[in-house]
DNA sequence: AAAGGCTTAATTGTCGACAAAATAAGATTA
DNA sequence: TAATCTTATTTTGTCGACAATTAAGCCTTT
């Protein structure tokens, strides 16, 4: 992966982190109840810095807080996950266009460079970087539209559900070589400065994307 | 307006909506430094609560706030605001497009006989109604996706962030006649169940609309 | 007089305790 | 036995105080 320039400075920061890694990775299980008290023992912080870390969580849509009652974890379902990848089909598209308007050469020569040592990679039969490839190349492009509200609602927040769902439902898949070369062609479409086919081919990338999942989802 | 199904529960609940509505319609200037003690006194509550409000409102991107530092209203400026208008584009229109789909008959009836007593009141000449019939059609449209996304991160979001310009660049404004046929336009293309040109035309309308408070900027 | 470092003041972060609300358990009544 | 009201326990919400960090003011030094 590329920078993942978030290091914590508070307390709150770092039990934020602990807290939305285990959730995403199943270690605090999907649907179930998080107790305060609970939590405050188990992490070893105050309960102040719990009720923070549970309510940035609840700004990710990583659990759902009631007034009163408490904070559960999300539920995955198959229509959380079409409502996930509607959105992202919208955002990402449009972060492909601005990509395509903002993005400096040096930012795009750089990523058609990941891309070409990414292929390398594959095509020596190291699927590990498959999945890092991919959350690296649409970490760019999010990064590369320089809208802080896309950066943030995307990577801040629905990427960390995205993973949520690849982690949890067992999608280390394949789609290697076709996802490949549809990244090709929207830095291609970037590269020439082409905001509607960038926008049009993520969007498309997105959709296959979002089936291949369902398809797997429905097949388990 | 339509339902503001807003109501609070908690004490941190009602100074978060009397926190943001001070931002916004501009009590609490922009850019200004939100002090902890200062707005504890001043709102007659606990430290607490008003750390979860400024915590709330930072997700709102209302305010932006620093580790160790502290939180300042987020200052207004015309990047700010095409980057707004830019995902309004991207998420708008996504909505528009699940409208089509997913909006019941009775809905979108509703929505025609909306646009109807609308029509009557600005054809009649009650330009107050203008402002608020166009936040009514908008909220029709995104709860009408069922994308709970989509919802919370345009209304609970975002929408607040559009009417702070709103309000503080003295938006009143025009774009009254054209404004409704562009509505009208979009509400045939969902009864129609056209998407794709549900999407389009909404895409199209927070352009015009983009374009249109960018030409106020620049003349102010 | 300007720049740098040190001390002091103010602000944010964290904690434990109390108050209020909700859930669970038990008793009473139909 | 089922349902409802009451009681008890647990959980969340709120508060004030202390700790840690940052910003401000003052002094020293060149």
């Amino acid at each position: 992966m590329t920078l993942n320039n978030e290091q914590p400075i508070t307390s709150a920061d770092k039990t934020f982190y602990q807290l939305r890694n285990d959730i995403v990775e199943g270690v605090i299980v999907s649907g179930c109840k998080l107790s305060e008290t609970e939590l405050s023992t188990k992490y070893e912080v105050s309960r102040a810095v719990i009720r923070e870390a549970i309510n940035r969580l609840a700004t990710c849509h990583l659990v759902e807080r009631k007034a009163n009652v408490g904070a559960r974890v999300v539920a995955l379902s198959p229509e959380g996950l079409v409502q996930l990848y509607q959105v992202r089909e919208a955002l990402e598209g449009m972060a492909a266009r601005l990509a395509a308007r903002y993005m400096s050469d040096e930012e795009i020569a750089a990523m058609q460079g990941l891309l070409d040592s990414h292929f390398n990679k594959v095509k020596g039969g190291e699927s590990y970087y498959q999945e890092a490839g991919d959350v690296d190349f649409h970490y760019r492009i999010v990064t590369g539209s320089k809208n802080s509200h896309l950066i943030s609602v995307l990577i801040d927040g629905l990427y960390h559900l995205v993973r949520m769902y690849r982690v949890q439902l067992g999608m280390a898949g394949p789609r290697v070589t076709t996802a490949f070369d549809e990244h090709r062609h929207i830095v291609n479409a970037i590269a020439n400065r082409d905001e509607e086919l960038a926008e049009i081919l993520m969007r498309r990338h997105i959709l296959y994307s979002k089936n291949n999942i369902e398809k797997k989802l429905h097949n388990a």
